[in-house]
DNA sequence: TTGAAAGCGGTACCAC
DNA sequence: GTGGTACCGCTTTCAA
């Protein structure tokens, strides 16, 4: 910078107003500064920067899975919107673990970001906290201020899916079991199915973490510990597919023995045979929430964001071979 | 730092010397200094410390598509290897954009990254260039030091996969077109093909970017404008399962009709029905080596390395229907 | 073994 | 409108 300035014949000062556009300046100068950084072809030292304002115009974002589809999907939109409004920002991947959670959370902090978006850890207790506010996304945690989709709708939207075509003997692949506490798409779930006098056997609900083989495993048990549903509603896409690979392993007909739906919509799910009905989430929107919110100078933060989700039918569901769908039966089409 | 020194007693200097093990320093004097820390949960500054030093134990990894599973594998692959050196690591996607990688390319470099490890949008050309060393992983371009899957070698085990099986008329999702020198991979399959007397012919060879979209698309047109092939070979496996699902829509059994063989083992490729045959390449071995080139202290950087692959076979490969396989006719089993 | 002080590369206050 | 300069938080000579 100093060497701009020389060559401009000017102050760092100036040079510092001109390329920030901080204070008023004759259009010569800019001229000849703005040429003299060209021609020496300088880059502002961010490290300079950052330490003397305390800004580093970088977002924090932790995920817990770059292996599922759906937070590279987030990663992506938070990103571009992120961009949007010149800041950059450094991604981790929690592995789905508290412990290595809390150090990206640290090392991030430390790196200077200037607000930390989390997709928190299954394990992750209490409320997250930082030095720089800090906004949970698409898992809730504590009183930490969240953005997510609407799961209870989401899960809603697919449990009435499977009632209207006529099912009522449906088993669930739930995800993570939070000490009891069931997560909001599989209350929707239950709560709709109830709602149409449909009940959930106990054993007809499997926990594990969200993955393929989870999902693989889950249905296998399921069959074996609790047969004779006709419908499967899996808690996201990973389990879906997991369980749709089980089923297919095990003569099951999906659709035509059991309709299968999953959650998220990542991309792999139209691309499976049959494709996967399954209820989407708006990656798009959620990012968009979480930037405004968290870049926003009044953010008191603790404001909760919602964003609506959308029922995909694809070929993986049907209505049961043994009940005639209530559709027919007269029920509201 | 300040703070600390006050209370501990001592200097910043001392405070530093103790935090970094630069000194030796009275047993007496650290206890003190840790002590502080501990008690006012210092953390240093890391943009104080990167404008001091100039180095900011971070590694800046540019990649082409989160989409692609591959990728993100990549990129836990190269963060868990820099983590267990003390280094961060920035993830950047390109959206396979020349432009935009040059963008993330500047932005990385100001904020100060030690090191950048690129896999190169397609459309990049020339040889890769930045003010720290640069490393280019997967894809090579011009001159750029790199690491990469021996992919001749990896589309040669694909080709003699299926020629061993017993096919003659092969087909091939290539990927995107370079000016007309086809990629390694396509290279060994096709050399590979060429030494067992099969030729390909022009139209049975389909150019096109690497995503499901492209797959689907190129297997429609190569049913349409050249049938009669009994295998195809896709150059990465996006392409392989999206030209899968294009199959299965068009009738077109596999792999009673066609064998299907793809390359690069994502996570997905074992989960198609039938499960994917497919090239794997070790992401966790090509990031080892990335990292410990990229952080060598000797890194003359020049080294091209070079990692082995291997072929899983699944069910989306089988001999062809109308000829008997080679092994069965005496050739080499 | 410890401390004083000079910068790293910018920003912004205060004079001119 | 422009320039001089203190200072952000840390590392690292150099002296004591």
């Amino acid at each position: 910078m100093a060497d701009v300035a020389r060559q401009a014949g000017v102050s760092t000062a100036t040079v510092s107003f001109v390329l920030n556009g901080t204070k008023a300046v004759t259009p010569e100068v800019r001229r000849r500064v703005e040429h003299a950084v060209k021609q020496l072809g300088y880059r502002p030292s961010h490290a300079a920067q950052t330490l003397r304002t305390g800004r580093s115009l970088a977002v924090g974002l932790i995920i817990p899975d770059l292996t599922n589809p759906f937070f590279p999907k987030l990663a992506q939109d938070v990103e571009q919107e992120a961009r949007a409004r010149g800041y950059t920002v450094l991604l981790a991947d929690s592995h789905d673990d508290a412990e290595l959670q809390r150090q990206h959370l640290e090392t991030l902090e430390q790196r200077g970001v200037d607000v930390l978006l989390v997709v928190p850890a299954v394990g992750t207790t209490g409320t997250l906290r930082a030095g720089v506010p800090l906004i949970a996304l698409d898992r809730s945690v504590g009183q930490t201020p969240l953005i997510q989709s609407d799961k209870w709708q989401g899960g809603a939207l697919a449990a009435r899916h499977l009632t209207d075509l006529g099912h009522r003997e449906i088993a669930v692949l739930a995800g993570p079991d939070r000490n009891g506490v069931a997560g909001e798409r599989v209350r929707g779930m239950t709560e709709t199915l109830a709602a149409s006098g449909v009940v959930l056997k106990e054993q007809r609900m499997y926990h594990s973490e969200y993955s393929v083989e989870a999902g693989r495993a889950g249905a296998h048990r399921l069959l074996e510990m609790a047969p004779g549903f006709t419908a499967l509603l899996a808690a996201n896409d990973t389990l879906a597919l997991g369980a749709l690979s089980a089923l297919n392993d095990s003569g099951v007909s999906v659709p035509d023995d059991v309709s299968l739906v999953g959650f998220d919509d990542i991309s792999w799910a139209a691309l499976s045979s049959p494709g996967l009905t399954t209820v989407r989430q708006d990656t798009r929107q959620m990012a968009r929430q979480a930037i405004e919110q968290a870049l926003a100078p009044e953010a008191a933060a603790a404001r909760l964001a919602v964003v609506d989700t959308t029922l995909v039918v694809r070929g993986s569901t049907a209505a049961p071979r043994t009940a005639a769908p209530r559709v027919l039966a007269g029920g509201r089409a």
